[in-house]
DNA sequence: CATACTGTTTATATCGACATACACAGTATA
DNA sequence: TATACTGTGTATGTCGATATAAACAGTATG
């Protein structure tokens, strides 16, 4: 099996939420396309040093959202409508840019300095990242 | 002392939060102005029926954020810096533009398109405002 | 200094999130 | 049907967040 995901035990975020993620990014991206099998649970289990009970968890939660689905016996793959569950992110991610540009003409922030704040925003995260 | 905050024990959100929300809307709509006192953790204590400590827990955190100021057999009062309402207003504006960026990087969103979308946030908010 | 206010400390209890092991169960195929 | 894959269910353990009571300690003022 192929190099997968890395994941920190030690960074605050449950490795659950962080498998979730790298799967959500990974079918986002158009690297798994719907349809696909995605590796058991227990050879990501394996690949990743974890529990197999992490990763069910994780897979049940994408079933929940609708990003992929599972079969006893079987495996999991994408779901044929993996958009509708991501889907989920844009409304999320819509949600948080209303209530930004809502406290920004509340305090009087000008558009410009909205579109700097963004921006570094971007930024952070970028050097968290590396 | 007069009306006060209702707290709801069964809404999910912890009460010591509740709490530290409700104090720094006060402050932040400029009801609550720096340098004046505040409740007693007894008399809010009495007031919203919850344990002393838990009132402790409150003041303690808007402590460290700066709202108030707390003195050992004074009191508390709203901290000095006159600026705290905006302050708390910019806080929760990088928050909510913190787990945008975050979002957008999971599913892959080009820098472009999220200022186009930060702009629509903007835009949509003028319009309902008219 | 007694009293009646303030906040603080310590020790404890409860609860839910997270992670786990191991035994159980479905599926495919040689 | 034996085997080697798949996922599932149950029972358990750990840890941190939340909330509490009761005793302790500072402050002001008659």
């Amino acid at each position: 099996m192929e190099t997968l995901f890395t994941i920190s035990q030690t960074d605050g975020r449950p490795m659950y939420l962080q498998i979730m993620e790298q799967i959500k990014q990974r079918v986002a991206v158009g690297d798994w396309k719907s349809g696909e099998k995605i590796p058991s649970i227990r050879d990501l289990a394996v690949a990743l040093k974890v529990s197999v009970i992490t990763i069910k968890r994780a897979y049940l939660e994408l079933e929940r959202e609708g990003v992929i689905i599972t079969r006893h016996g079987i495996g999991s793959a994408v779901a044929d409508d993996a958009d509708t569950g991501l889907r989920l992110y844009r409304e999320q991610l819509e949600k948080h840019l209303d209530e930004a540009a809502r406290l920004a003409a509340l305090i009087g922030l000008s558009a410009e300095e909205l579109q700097q704040r963004i921006s570094s925003a971007g930024e952070k995260l970028r050097k968290e990242q590396s």
